[in-house]
DNA sequence: CTTTGCACCTGTTGGC
DNA sequence: TGCCAACAGGTGCAAA
């Protein structure tokens, strides 16, 4: 579910709850996540103050003072911050209780996400060391992807959905990108050239940053709600439209799998 | 080194 | 209506 606006607006949701607060346990229902939940993590963070919450990739990051909770929501995951403690229904794996009463509560059907701790500082941790650069900073921009796509033999595609490209580009804003910048998603990277890069830096920018604000304005909240922590439903231009027409030109909108995943076109608007 | 495809899970959908 | 295969918004890693 969560790309990187749900990851963002998560984010900001539940960091005015739980900043500064005391954990008092841990309880783990479920640690089979895609990597273990560690068994001592009560230990670990019992009686440390949230300092922070940052994000880096889809990664969320609750900063204490000994070190750092990784979470990573995969593909079903959600948070929600519970003000009080309610009974667990299905798939609510992890409790982060705090002092106050309060608990953080981690959801997730398909269990790919995960809960790391790493005792040190997060640049350094193995799976957040080789990530390419955030897609709304600077660092990101026309000449960075140009070169880096220049020596790519795979398609456009795949390059911009791989994390050490770009971060934060999942299959939904790949497609959406690249149809707003009219390139097909089967070129060849090396083939887009510098203005199409240019525009394509552009679009990604826009479409995440329009993501995250529609999200922030249109997320009930993340507190004790009783359904699913819920994601506005965007209407996509190509995601999902499969023999529907395109909005530009009214031509059919097609697919096709690209690394296994679903990949939506336009043949006329995009080149 | 680059690129491909698998693996990890459960819930929902679509075709028959 | 019911059944079952295919598929789902992620991503690290082994293998080619």
């Amino acid at each position: 579910m969560p790309e990187l606006p749900e990851v963002e607006t998560t984010r900001l949701g539940i960091l005015p709850h739980i900043h500064y607060k005391n954990v008092s346990h841990v309880t783990i229902r479920q640690g089979k996540l895609r990597w273990p939940v560690p068994e001592d993590l009560s230990q670990t963070l019992s009686d440390l103050t949230v300092l922070n919450i940052t994000r880096r990739a889809k990664y969320l990051l609750l900063h204490f003072s000994t070190g750092v909770l990784l979470i990573h929501l995969g593909m079903s995951g959600s948070l929600r911050f519970l003000t009080s403690f309610s009974p667990p229904k299905k798939h609510d794996h992890i409790d982060i209780q705090f002092t106050d009463g309060s608990a953080l509560r981690y959801h997730d059907p398909r269990r790919f996400g995960s809960i790391l701790w790493f005792a040190g500082a997060p640049e350094h941790h193995p799976l957040l060391q080789k990530l390419g650069p955030e897609p709304l900073e600077n660092h990101f921009n026309t000449d960075y992807l140009y070169n880096k796509l220049k020596t790519q033999s795979r398609s456009i595609k795949l390059a911009i959905m791989d994390n050490s490209v770009v971060v934060g580009v999942g299959n939904i804003y790949a497609n959406e990108s690249l149809f707003r910048s009219k390139i097909l998603p089967t070129r060849v990277a090396n083939k887009v050239t510098k203005k199409e890069c240019a525009l394509l830096v552009q679009t990604i920018k826009m479409v995440l940053q329009q993501a995250i604000a529609l999200g922030g304005s249109t997320l009930r909240d993340f507190v004790d709600s009783n359904g699913q922590a819920g994601y506005f439903q965007q209407t996509y231009k190509v995601y999902g439209r499969k023999n529907q027409t395109c909005f530009d030109c009214g031509h059919l909108i097609e697919e096709i799998k690209l690394g296994q995943r679903a990949s939506f076109f336009c043949p006329i608007c995009q080149k």
